[in-house]
DNA sequence: TTTAAATAGGATAATTTTATCTTAAATAAG
DNA sequence: CTTATTTAAGATAAAATTATCCTATTTAAA
């Protein structure tokens, strides 16, 4: 469904945002280790989220990856996957037909934009807050 | 959401299914033409369809790829999906946890259970037959 | 039986995605 | 100001996906 990039953008985004109500910041030696995923990886992924000013990036000594708590609430998945995949998985027509409308419909054209609607939707009302909570309240998980 | 291979699995058993209703064998070169791919990568995916038993090839002069006529209405999307892109899509998590559910669920697990089943209730409730009407009756198209 | 036509299958190449490494730039503390 | 720490960025590498090419194998027709 997601690229592995996007995977690794929405779990570190979570993890950054729960040091974040803490006031921590957080690395992405940290980070990595906490998502289970490649470190120098992770940390391109995560400079891209802080060039679409998703998260906020402190260089030098007690530095790292923190996002603004009042911010937290108001980041939404789908800015997270817009920022990493771009909107192919909102756009692109299930059979990679380069123009598929109503006018120019591929064979699973309506039937796909039901699925993706509510993929969209899905994505547009969940937010970077909840999702954390989740993970601190011990009823989700970011890793295994 | 499907890989190329994929993709071109699909719209390639829509052209056999509408030539199989007329008796008609065709071949990848035919295929590819007509869904837009390139053509010894469609006959490799032909090949595994081939041997999952979706399609029927006949080698030699006047063969080509064909289905059974019977068996159009019953292959369902799915089908292929699996042959091709295995089971991930049903399966895997949407983070990329290595065991996801109920009991350690990822962040978005919930939200994306419900997704992921309408979509494979849509690819079991949708066959190859339906599929080929619509192209036969041009209102759907597989390329461009 | 020979020939032409067609799929099967293996080897190879190109591209994209994923991952790593090294150096530069910035920053806080001493 | 110097140093240690930390992100940024570019180069490179590895792996997976997509794509191509060449040779076998099969088959119908002449």
């Amino acid at each position: 469904m997601f690229s592995k990039a996007c995977e690794y953008g929405i779990k570190a985004s979570i993890f950054i945002a729960i040091n974040s109500f803490e006031g921590k910041r957080v690395s992405p030696k940290e980070i990595s280790e906490e998502i289970d995923s490649p470190t120098a990886f992770t940390a391109k992924i995560l400079q891209a989220l802080v060039r679409h000013n998703l998260i906020d990036s402190v260089k030098g000594a007690y530095g790292g990856f923190e996002i603004e708590k009042d911010k937290i609430s108001s980041i939404k998945l789908s800015q997270i996957v817009t920022a990493i995949d771009g909107d192919k998985i909102y756009k692109g027509c299930g059979l990679g037909l380069h123009t598929c409308d109503e006018e120019h419909p591929c064979p699973v054209h309506d039937k796909f934009k039901i699925i993706r609607t509510e993929l969209k939707d899905m994505l547009e009302n969940t937010n970077l807050e909840q999702l954390a909570l989740d993970i601190k309240a011990g009823v989700a998980f970011l890793k295994i």
